[in-house]
DNA sequence: GTAGGGTTAG
């Protein structure tokens, strides 16, 4: 049995690191006399959550040295940092280690290497642990579908959904994430549109802002313009947001539109004045257009923030 | 048995 004030004191350092206060988390980590499995794994789990991969796996590596083995449940978190970070030799050499102390595989932590190779694009390494699963829930298919659908293979992608739905399983948000941007990358609206509206009369699932921001890829990259800002500004219930301001942006580069980017461009100013990248992105689209004017505008705007390089 | 584990648009 651990000392009770071990369990408290892990306890805290959990509360912190999921509240997303990494920090906090990691001084009582520091300042913690006495560390177990649980603490090590808490606090990987919290750089994990918070996309803090690095130290995640900076942190595993540590626990490495101070001797303490890792379980399945640190795994889980190890894993995710490597699919974020596109580590796959340290995603291998995980997987290896599950093998050789035979680690049972179950749902949580197959889902995680069927994840982390799926985002890598390592699809047959994939499939064959997803295929040595024996219980694969809803997450576990979604991390194929939206594997499959990042790595340019919509159709593959949507095969595994038949599967699933098939299988019984239901599909849920996130496996919507999926199937939608795997229509745009095949370029089929119309069936596009038949999933999105599906997901709320046939799943009850109902469409955040993410799916609105995929459905806006959708229609102004292969269908028009027009009705992506339809899409964007009337169909859509929620406030759009910078990531579908941006999507927005680089799907009407496409064809051109250089009104609609430029109000797009501007809405997205608005939303995030602090980030550096935008300006440039106005700036160069005013050069793009040879609106120099509008050029020396952004820059002035600029001026008293940071230094930026625009390109010429 | 157990204080700690998986999800998403660009």
């Amino acid at each position: 049995m651990p000392a009770k004030d071990l369990v408290s004191w892990n306890t805290m350092i959990h509360g912190f690191a999921t509240c997303g206060d990494v920090g906090t988390a990691r001084q009582l980590f520091d300042m913690s006399s006495e560390r177990d499995l649980v603490s090590w794994s808490s606090m990987i789990a919290g750089y994990a959550k918070s996309r803090q991969s690095n130290e995640a796996l900076i942190l595993f590596h540590d626990m490495q040295s101070a001797n303490v083995r890792p379980d399945r449940v640190t795994m889980v978190s190890v894993l995710f940092a490597c699919g974020d970070l596109g580590a796959l030799g340290m995603g291998k050499i995980v997987h290896e280690y599950i093998d050789r102390n035979k680690v049972e595989i179950a749902v949580k932590l197959g889902t995680s290497l069927v994840d982390m190779y799926a985002k890598y694009g390592d699809i047959e390494n994939s499939l064959k642990v997803f295929n040595g699963m024996g219980v694969k829930d809803v997450l576990t298919w979604s991390a194929v579908i939206i594997g499959r659908a990042n790595h340019g293979f919509g159709e593959h992608a949507l095969d595994y959904l038949a599967k699933m739905i098939s299988g019984g399983i239901k599909a849920n948000d996130i496996t919507f994430i999926g199937v939608l941007s795997a229509c745009s990358h095949v370029g089929v609206v119309d069936r596009g549109w038949t999933y999105f509206t599906s997901m709320n009369d046939k799943y009850g699932v109902t469409p955040k802002i993410e799916h609105y921001g995929c459905m806006v890829d959708l229609l102004v990259e292969f269908g028009d313009t027009s009705r992506g800002k339809r899409a964007l500004l009337e169909i859509c219930p929620l406030l759009p947001d910078a990531i579908v301001w941006r999507t927005f942006i680089s799907a009407c580069k496409i064809h051109k539109n250089m009104e609609l980017v430029e109000e797009a461009t501007v809405n997205l100013l608005e939303l995030e004045p602090h980030m550096d990248g935008n300006y440039v992105l106005l700036s160069n689209m005013y050069a793009q257009g040879k609106k120099w004017d509008d050029v020396v505008n952004v820059r002035r705007r600029m001026r008293d923030k940071t230094f930026i390089r625009f390109r010429e």
